[in-house]
DNA sequence: ATGAAAGCGCTAACAA
DNA sequence: TTGTTAGCGCTTTCAT
C-alpha cells in the first residue's frame, strides 16, 4: 500500500548506479561502503520509499528466530502453567514468520536451576528472551550477559529497578491491592478481616504480594479505618495445618467475615471454608488457577483477580518477534495488564 | 525443531524421483498427477516430516494477503471506534508474514452503504472478511456470495444462525445480561430499578439487546423476584428528553435507585446522574466507551461490563490470517469473550 | 570500496 | 501426467 508498485533493492541499485551488494551494505549499515555511496543510496531509499522484503530476507538467511521463555517449571495447577499456556498462545502467523517461542524452565526454589537454565539459553543464542525476575541478584548478573551479547529481554510478572529490558508486561501490583480492598469490603462497617499469609523466608525471591498487600492497606485506611485487620501464616504443604490455623483463628474471631490472600493460593483455604459455609462471608483472591476459579464456582470464593499471565508472556513474545523481525521498539517499556475481577458469573469464559 | 536438518521439495522430488514441480501439485493438491505419485508423494512427505517453508512459499508467489474489515464507520467515542481500533493492533508479525488488514466502513443506518461496502470486499478478492452481521438478510445474501468465491469469514460482535462461518468472536449475550444482574445488585432486598432503553424500530437490525435483557430478567426472577423492573424509553439524540424522562420517571419513583442499559450508551444518562448524586444509587452499564469510562472514573456510574470489542476484531483477523498463510481452522467455531468487569479502579489500565 | 553471481525453497508457466 | 526452468527479493561469498 506504501507505494503504487513495490520497490526492490534492484530499483535503487539501478537507480544509484551502484550494485545490490552496495545497497544491501548501506542496508545494514556494516560499513565497508564510501561516505558518498552511503548518502546516495539512503537518499534513494527514502525517495522511493523502498520497504524490505522479509520473506526474501528470512529465506536468504535462512535463519529461524528462537524467543527463549525463562519462567518457573509449570507445575500443574500452578500460576506458571498459566503463564507456561501463553507461550504456544503465540500467533502462528508469528511462526510463520520464523519465530519460534522455547521454554527453559527451572525450578524456583533452586538458584542452582535458574542458572543452569540461563546458561542454556545463552548457549542456545537467542533473538530475544523473557524472563520473571524471581532470583533478583542472579537475574541481574543474566540481563547483564545478555545486554553484553545485545540480545533483547522482556519482563513479565513483576520488574526489577534496571533499566536495560525492552519491554515489561505485569499487573500493576499496588492498585491489584487497592482493588482487592474494594472487592472484598462491598458494604460499610466492616468489623475485621483477616489477612492469610505464607511465609517466604528462605528464598532470596522478591515478593510481589508486598505491594499488593501495601496498596490494600491503603485503601482500608482511607476507606474502613475502624476495621480491625489480623494476618495469619499458614505454611502451603501443610493442609492440616491451615486448616487447623483457621480453626483457631475464627474461634476466637467469630465476627470476622472477610477473607483474602495476596498470592495465588486461596485455594488453599477451601477446605475450611467449604466446612464452614457462611452466606455473608467474603473471600478475595488472586489469579485464575484451576482450583480457585473451582471454589469461585461453588461460591467459596467471592472474586478473584486475574492478570492473565498467558497475555503477559504471549506480548512480551510478540515484543521481542517484532524486535527481531522489524528491528521494532515498543513506544512504551512498561505495560500494566488490565485487572480482571471475576465472579462466579463471568469465570466461564475467561 | 521438527527434524535435524529441514527438508525440502528438493529432498522429497529426490526421494520420489519426481520433480519439484510434480510434488507442488500435490502439496496443493491441484490435481495432474497420477494417483501413484500423489500417494507415494505423500508417503514420503510424512516419512521425512517435510514442513514447507513459508516465506519461500511467499516470496514466490509475491502475494499479499488481505483480510477486509466490514464494520460500521467509527464515529468518534462510539461502541465501532472501539472495534475498529482492533485493526491496527493485529501483531505487526502479521503483516511482516504478508497479511494486510483493511477497514471498509459503512453507515450502519443504511442498508444502501452496506450494499455498496460488500460489493467492494469482493472486488478486493480478499483472502478473507470479518464482519458484524448488522443487516440480516443482506449479511446472508453476502456470506452467500463469499462462500461462493472460497472466501472464509468470521463474525464479531453477534452472529447469525447460519452455519458457513470460519469463527465468530463475540459476548455471551445473554450470560452477559445475568452477570448484569448480579453486578447491579449487590444487597437484596431491593424495591425497583430501571431499565432504560433506546427505540430501535426503523432499522431492520439485529438487536444484541434482546438477549442481554433477558438474562437479565431472568437472574431477577431467580434472585430478586420481589423487584419491581420498569422500563423507559428514550431517544439518543435528544439529550433534553432523556433529562426530562428521568426527571419524570424519578419524581414518581424516588425509591428507584438501581439503573441500568443494556447498550453501550450508559453516558447518555450522565448529566442527570451527575445532577442528582446520589450515594447509594447503582449504576450498570456496557462497553468500554470513553464516555462511559469517564463516567466510572468520576463515580456517576458504578459497573461496566466490558468485552474487547478490539479484541474480538484481532482475534478473528488473526484466525483468517492462519487460515490464509497456514490453512488453519480453529478447532472450534465459537469463542465467547470473557466478559470484563469494570469498576473505578481497574478502568485506568483497560 | 564495489560488483558479480550463486543460491535460499518454492511457484508457475511452459514443454514434453 | 510429468519435468524443466525462470524467477521472487535478498544475503553472502569471492573477485576485483
Amino acid at each position: 500500500m506504501a507505494q503504487n508498485e513495490k520497490i526492490t533493492i534492484n530499483d535503487i541499485a539501478r537507480r544509484t548506479g551502484l550494485s545490490k551488494g552496495t545497497v544491501d551494505r548501506v542496508l545494514h549499515n556494516r560499513g565497508e561502503v564510501s561516505r558518498k555511496s552511503y548518502d546516495r543510496v539512503m537518499e534513494v531509499i527514502r525517495e522511493l520509499g523502498y520497504e524490505p522484503n522479509v520473506y526474501a530476507s528470512l529465506l536468504a538467511k535462512g535463519k529461524k528466530h528462537l524467543v527463549a521463555v525463562l519462567i518457573p517449571a509449570s507445575e500443574p495447577g500452578s500460576f506458571w502453567e498459566l503463564a507456561a499456556s501463553g507461550i504456544g498462545r503465540g500467533v502462528d502467523s508469528m511462526t510463520a514468520a520464523g519465530v519460534e517461542a522455547v521454554p527453559f524452565p527451572y525450578d524456583q526454589y533452586d538458584i542452582e536451576s535458574f542458572r543452569a537454565a540461563c546458561a542454556k539459553v545463552l548457549e542456545a543464542e537467542p533473538s530475544g528472551v523473557v524472563l520473571a525476575p524471581l532470583f533478583q541478584g542472579e537475574t541481574e548478573v543474566f540481563t547483564g550477559k545478555l545486554a553484553e551479547s545485545g540480545i533483547p529481554y522482556c519482563f513479565i510478572d513483576s520488574r526489577p529497578d534496571s533499566n536495560g529490558y525492552l519491554a515489561y508486561f505485569g499487573m500493576p501490583l499496588y492498585k491489584s491491592g487497592y482493588l482487592c480492598a474494594d472487592q472484598l469490603t462491598r458494604e460499610r462497617n466492616i468489623r475485621g478481616a483477616l489477612i492469610v499469609r505464607v511465609r517466604r523466608d528462605r528464598y532470596q525471591q522478591s515478593d510481589p504480594t508486598v505491594n499488593r498487600r501495601a496498596g490494600f492497606l491503603d485503601y482500608m485506611l482511607e476507606n474502613a479505618p475502624d476495621c480491625k485487620i489480623d494476618n495469619v501464616f499458614v505454611d502451603p504443604n501443610d493442609p492440616d495445618g491451615i486448616y487447623t490455623t483457621l480453626d483457631g483463628y475464627f474461634s476466637e474471631h467469630p465476627e470476622v467475615r472477610h477473607i483474602v490472600m495476596f498470592n495465588s493460593r486461596i485455594h488453599l483455604l477451601v477446605p475450611w471454608l467449604a466446612a464452614h459455609p457462611d452466606p455473608d462471608r467474603r473471600v478475595v483472591g488472586f489469579d485464575n488457577l484451576k482450583a480457585n476459579m473451582d471454589a469461585l464456582r461453588d461460591g467459596t470464593v467471592s472474586v478473584l483477580i486475574g492478570q492473565r499471565p498467558d497475555e503477559q508472556v504471549r506480548l512480551a513474545i510478540e515484543a521481542l518477534a517484532e524486535h527481531a523481525l522489524l528491528g521494532k521498539v515498543p513506544p512504551r517499556k512498561d505495560h500494566f495488564m488490565h485487572m480482571d475481577i471475576l465472579t462466579r458469573y463471568n469465570v466461564e469464559d475467561y
